[in-house]
DNA sequence: CAGGATCCTTGGGGATACTG
DNA sequence: CAGTATCCCCAAGGATCCTG
């Protein structure tokens, strides 16, 4: 409690500051950047509903590496947004699931992967027009 | 016209195949690809508007730098997503703005954006948790 | 099954200097 | 003003092999 108590009502809930993404030093560009990268953006919405394991994971997004799997996992369970469930048993039996606020933020990725695949036609024929008139 | 008209009803939106960001050959994939980089997240929702100039978006955008502005904003427009305008002055003066189907985009990732403000506490909030159970 | 550990390559992206 | 051109380097991320 170095400096904090600016009017003694904020305090509950985010009051620090408005909090700027487009500013560099902001902590929610730190989010940004969790979240700003492919397999996120399709891990993340691929979480909602049944938890899921590993190799199911592993299977479901296409093109992705155990490697990045794990990495990406850890990364948003390190950040709150997937709860990792190990049922200790043998063979391993490891579920990943999203955490409230994952689920939160799932909604709005989902937005995000669905327009992909809805204009992803006008986006490629938008390329094609670049391409031929260059 | 090459060999299209499956059902010579389909034609008008998108009818060739239901488009799956999860399938690594799917092309949806290469839009998420595009969008998915914290540049463009921060770039597109910021062009609603005005248009804008090349140091405007400089300085809103903190920390990008002209390389990547430049980059990202070609990169943009080459997919129909932005509109460069160039007005042939001396000394320059080159405007960007959204195309329409930029402009849809944007109102998903300023989503994703505010998302990002308003959770970031909480986000910070776990990790902070998370350093100090380990 | 779920992953850790290494090796290795590519390219993302910053810094700086120059141009029309 | 709005870029382009270079240099350069670190880290993202794939492939492969190993382990509890």
């Amino acid at each position: 409690m170095s400096s904090k108590k600016t009017t003694a009502v904020a305090e509950t809930q985010a009051e620090t500051a408005p909090a700027d993404v487009w500013s560099a030093g902001c902590p929610s560009r730190r989010v940004l950047e969790l979240i700003a990268n492919k397999w996120a953006l399709l891990l993340i919405p691929l979480l909602r509903g049944k938890p899921q394991r590993n190799n199911e994971l592993l299977r479901k997004v296409g093109g992705i590496s155990q490697k990045m799997l794990t990495q990406t996992l850890r990364d948003l369970e390190l950040n709150g947004l997937v709860l990792r469930e190990d049922h200790q048993t043998v063979p391993p039996h490891v579920e990943y699931r999203l955490s409230p606020i994952g689920l939160s933020l799932s909604r709005t990725l989902i937005a995000v992967d669905r327009w992909a695949e809805a204009n992803h036609a006008q986006i490629d024929a938008a390329r094609q027009a670049a391409r031929e008139r260059a």
